[in-house]
DNA sequence: AAGCTTCCATACGGTAGCGTATAGTTTGGC
DNA sequence: GCCAAACTATACGCTACCGTATGGAAGCTT
């Protein structure tokens, strides 16, 4: 549970928010129940947060750190190409499985999350933009034209999305379908 | 609107049902506020479902029905292969963007409510796996071996849901990756 | 038009969760 | 050990929604 102490924190309250979102979606994340689930009650809650506003967009926040800065800015050591592409995908498949945070969430809740909620997809929509980006930059590093670079970034994408959206998705097509995409416009 | 007339029918509960889901997401999924929308209350719902619950069935029902019968047994005419294929994907970009029943369901939020509701995610599983095996037999029926129209059917599956989930995926590029596949491991 | 069926609105009690107030308990600095 | 701070529990009124009961309107049928 990796309930820090017997004394709650703000971070406490966001993975647990996290735990109630990916267990229950959208409608799971009231205050109570995830009161409850954590042992505590609603006088915790709101000495933290000024209310279930300020909850979700510190978990927004909180996501979009991991989501960017952990990812995209730690693979700034890595020369540019196949070798961050190739990391890349190392890093979402263990965040697709939730592997961080004792399997606490993963992105197709968060995803789902979006539809009920303006700020959340909007966050979704900037987390993608980067990510995009990214993978556009580093496939252009493969000798591919930059048109082709971006199309091959929705693609695969889309893909990735798709694959934990269904949840069976290992990663490792996403893969062939990157090589593939490399070596067929490539040199 | 396409109310029918000043009564309602289960049908026109339905629809209004997916366009509060479609603009709130699950949370938005309630009889009185629908009830609303629609100008009637809660006395009509309870007079056309027994529940919530019955409700949602309905809803779930209607949409296999108009998933699975209408879209692939409505291709069996064609010959099986690319004009099936090609049949399918523009069905499919249609449904993506919601183009029938005015604009009402579009996947991503049937997608996302499955991350709420058991019964929802059994359905959505349901779905996804009859039109991957669509997807792999008219595949293979391209002259693809068994395991690389499988594997091509996940690849070209993921991405469409992935497109439809960023909400600015038109099915051009999904397009492009099945006459990819097809080309590369073809004859 | 009478009478039956279908469909809907209103009214009511019950429950879940929100937000606040307030008093109690722990923790670290002195 | 004492005290302010950080933190938590309990209690209360409020709103939203559920589910049911009941009377009444709208549409057939004859």
């Amino acid at each position: 549970m990796a309930i820090s102490s017997q004394r709650l924190s703000r971070q406490d309250w966001i993975l647990a928010g996290y735990r109630a979102l990916v267990s229950g979606g959208a409608p799971a994340l009231r205050v109570e129940p995830v009161a409850k689930a954590i042992g505590a009650t609603k006088g915790s809650f709101y000495w933290h947060f000024s209310g279930p506003g300020d909850w979700h967009d510190a978990m927004l926040s909180y996501w979009m750190q991991a989501a960017l800065t952990d990812v995209i800015d730690g693979l700034q050591g890595l020369p540019a190409g196949r070798p961050r592409l190739d990391a890349l995908f190392e890093i979402a498949s263990a965040m697709g499985r939730g592997a961080e945070h004792g399997g606490t969430f993963a992105e197709p809740a968060l995803r789902a999350w979006a539809g009920s909620e303006a700020k959340v997809a909007t966050a979704v929509a900037h987390v993608d933009a980067a990510r995009l980006a990214f993978l556009a930059q580093n496939l252009a590093a493969c000798d591919l034209t930059k048109d082709a670079a971006e199309q091959g970034a929705r693609l695969l994408y889309a893909c990735h999305i798709g694959q934990q959206a269904m949840g069976q998705g290992s990663v490792n097509d996403t893969k062939d379908l990157a090589a593939l995409l490399v070596r067929l416009v490539g040199p």
